[in-house]
DNA sequence: CTGGATCCACTGCGATACTG
DNA sequence: CAGTATCGCAGTGGATCCAG
């Protein structure tokens, strides 16, 4: 049963909590800012989140706007337009939340996430010619392509690509610290790489020349590599 | 009893909520954006938060490095750098929230909540020569000063000021919607204005005027006016 | 009087089990 | 695969009580 409880506040940001503040929620908003998704898929993602309240969240996000059924009365989950409007909100959110002390014990790292901090924190030469990489993480298929000094990231395969990555994301995400590491990774078979290995170091290390100078991120959201 | 619940999830959104995402955590937080407030202050703002959770939400912010007591052990909360890192998120969830329906019943607006709105949707002509307006604003005085273009609002008296206002935060957000009421709001006493009455009808119409272009701020956030 | 602490009822949440 | 059903408990809401 959605939660129908209210701040009972006229300010914005109190109204916006109403619809985005419930536990889980802006988590929600968070896997779907990349692609749709269905809901196994979300439950993959989101590892510690019950059924029960994933359903719930769902629901109200619907009701509220801010998700919708890809075709309507499907199960796949997909922003509004209105949802994709908090999408600068929460990657602000998440740089804020770059040097919040890493939770103790195991923790869940989706290809989402991943893949937002790559895109945020890449700065790529943009004298390098464009690439595009193809990009298996968490069991999907993405086009990863550095060009003009960033990074663009879609789901589905790419048209061409230089290279072809598959690894998970707590690997990707240590190799985003530790470019080094990508020759041990593709060793012990964490990584597997066809193609041109040095556009992967170059996508790597674009996190670690551009994250010092122009945002907050170089202690990174390293998982717990358990 | 101080929540210890998380998502266990290594994203910086994930752990940024693991801060900041209980209920009434950010409010507390826009409640100190402008200035400094006692407990007491706090709970008149929030008038539906429990004395013992907002207790509680104090001494989560406050461990977390998202405020302090002003003078160390004091009962003066203010935020940290940290905890000032989060106005601009705040700011861009109050422009998304302003669309999202009006709560039923009667609602909350803390002087805050107003002066966060006025400051964010005011225009001023920024031809116009710098005014300062003195602000009696639920029982606290404010500095408000319009210049080059925009409205900086300060806790406090003024050195100087064209004119004095005092009225209520419900009042002073019906009149933000409808400048023109304000004849109407100084008759009934709801408001009561010294000094040059044209500055004050200045600033009421810069955000009339300046709200439709630049952002979606055109429903406002009146509260139902009781 | 401010600045909480204590007690209690409730409901959203978490975990597990189960169903169309 | 996509949820629903159930149950115990933690987090919340509200009232009252207490210390400086």
């Amino acid at each position: 049963m959605p939660t129908s409880r209210s701040y009972r506040d006229s300010c914005g940001i109190a109204r916006a909590l109403d619809v985005v503040g419930e536990r889980w929620a802006l988590l929600v908003v968070r896997e779907l800012l990349l692609t749709p998704q269905r809901f196994s898929e979300l439950r993959h993602a989101l590892p510690h989140v019950s059924s029960n309240l994933l359903a719930d969240r769902l629901r109200e996000l619907e009701h509220n706007g801010v998700i919708r059924r890809s075709p309507a009365g499907s199960r796949v989950y997909e922003l509004t337009e209105r949802g994709r409007g908090l999408e600068p909100i929460l990657v602000a959110l998440g740089d804020w939340g770059i040097d919040v002390p890493q939770p103790p014990g195991p923790a869940a790292l989706s290809a989402t996430s991943v893949l937002i901090f790559l895109r945020g924190a890449a700065r790529p030469d943009p004298a390098a010619p464009p690439t595009t990489c193809r990009l298996e993480l968490g069991g999907r298929v993405w086009t990863v392509r550095m060009a003009s000094g960033r990074v663009e990231v879609q789901a589905g395969e790419p048209a061409t690509a230089a290279v072809s990555i598959r690894t998970e994301p707590t690997t990707l995400s240590a190799l985003l610290n530790d470019p080094a590491r990508l020759a041990s990774a593709c060793a012990d078979g964490s990584a597997a790489v066809v193609g041109d290995m040095s556009a992967v170091e170059r996508l790597l290390r674009s996190v670690q020349d551009g994250g010092n100078n122009s945002s907050p991120m170089s202690t990174s959201l390293s998982g717990s590599a358990k």
